[in-house]
DNA sequence: CCTCCACCGGAACTTACGGAGT
DNA sequence: ACTCCGTAAGTTCCGGTGGAGG
């Protein structure tokens, strides 16, 4: 009885399912990255002058999600500044991923944070926080390389066109002694074309795309990652090719497709078990959905909520509603909670809002005489979305009795 | 072929808030 | 103490628009 607690802590000791888990984690950078030569080898030659001391070239990275455009990128500046290191060449990069840090002003921070700047988190204007960047940069040397991983994320913001502007010429803005190489990564093609002009032939100097993998080398890349991840003998025959075959379907994902593999041993191991089976990865696949919508759902604001609980509500009565439709239903609950109400136009914001988090999806239609409206589907799944509703005290109730 | 519905979606503006510089 | 700043959520205003029905 006592002991409980101990043998937890005895059986996190000796896990008999993994030997280095974190090898599965999505920020681990492997030493190699298979199916993924020629676009290494072709970033290092853009990035290699920089050992000389000479301005790289700019780089944009595209291609879809786990495709490998990060791992490449921080293998690459890795390698190379281990190589600066060595031979004493001054050679600094920072890694910025702007989804996390979405602002201008919060990505300027970053920047400056990361080249030792003090920056509080608010309170100064976007323009003096880059000044405090351009003067620590001014008294640095060398080569300093930038990676904006989701660039794409920040023109979206005000201000985020030119931040990215600036950055593109902020060699002009430099003495001479110190160069600011860019390295920018996205998953949006869309964005590429959505660049300003002069933007684009600067930070896409050189452009690199990044096709998805296919089947077999998902496969190839998890059996690599699994040998050392894995005591020998757990796995499955199965278990490998399943998460390879699960990841394709979805673009040739190899994020997901480690991810699937780490949850599904993270599984066998907690139910106590010694192998890990195909069973444990559809659990997997089920346990990482239900983690993302709750996630989403649970830091929505209030009438974000209402509106989710709307659609929920309607679909299930049948069709696929409507904004209109959503919207009365939305109003109807406010009024019963004793809330004011937002406008059509903020609901038409906030279903956008909901359509990019991934958990419903929109498709616009246009009814003729009945005029042209959005046609919503419930993309995330019902019970997972109803669990995360009801942590909210104000909306539970109501979850309730659409349970009931 | 034209109309006109029921919205779409961009843009500028408000409000409330936590915080910095001087 | 005063002014200025960024962010998040929301509002106001408004120019589109695909296609069923007249």
């Amino acid at each position: 009885m006592t002991d409980a607690l101990e043998e937890v802590f005895a059986a996190a000791l000796k896990s008999r399912i993994f030997k280095k888990r974190w090898v599965l984690l999505p920020d681990y950078v492997p030493e190699e990255l298979p199916h993924r030569e020629s676009e290494l080898r072709r970033l290092a030659e853009v990035l290699a002058p920089a050992l000389r001391g000479e301005k790289p070239s700019n780089a944009l990275l595209y291609g879809l999600t786990g495709t490998g455009k990060t791992a490449v990128a921080r293998l690459v500046l890795m390698r190379l500044s281990k190589r600066a290191r060595e031979y004493g060449v001054p050679v600094r990069y920072v890694y910025v991923n702007v989804r996390h840090r979405e602002t201008p002003y919060r990505v300027t921070s970053a920047i400056a944070e990361a080249l030792g700047v003090r920056v509080p988190f608010t309170g100064l204007s976007v323009g003096e926080v880059y000044e405090r960047l351009l003067r620590r940069l001014r008294r640095m040397q060398g080569v300093v390389i930038v990676v904006l991983d989701e660039v794409d994320f920040l023109p979206k913001r005000s201000g985020g066109q030119d931040l990215l502007y600036r950055l593109t010429r902020v060699n002009q803005e430099l003495g001479g002694s110190v160069w600011v190489g860019l390295v920018g990564i996205t998953n949006s093609l869309g964005f590429v074309e959505s660049l300003e002009p002069r933007v684009r032939s600067s930070l896409g100097e050189v452009e690199l795309v990044f096709p998805p993998y296919t089947a077999p080398q998902l496969k190839d890349i998890l059996e690599r990652r699994a040998r050392v991840a894995f005591n020998p003998g757990v796995l499955d025959e199965g278990v490998v090719p399943l998460c390879a075959a699960l990841a394709a379907r979805e673009h040739g994902d190899a994020r997901r497709a480690l991810d699937l593999l780490r949850v599904a041993g993270e599984l066998a191991e907690r139910r106590g078990e010694a192998r890990v089976r195909e069973e444990h990865v559809y659990a997997a696949r089920m346990e990482i959905e239900r983690d993302r919508v709750s996630e989403v759902v649970r830091t929505l604001p209030l009438h974000a909520k209402l509106v989710l609980l709307s659609l929920v509500s309607l679909i299930d009565e049948g069709r696929p509603p409507s904004t209109g439709e959503i919207y009365e239903h939305y109003k109807r609950l406010t009024v019963e909670l004793g809330l004011e109400s937002v406008t059509l136009r903020r609901v038409s914001g906030i279903l956008s809002e909901l359509d990019m988090l991934g958990i419903l999806r929109s498709r616009v239609v246009s009814r003729g005489r009945y005029g042209k409206t959005r046609e919503i589907h419930l993309d995330a799944d019902r019970e997972a979305v109803l669990a995360s509703l009801s942590e909210d005290p104000m909306v539970a109730r109501i979850v309730e009795r659409l349970k009931g």
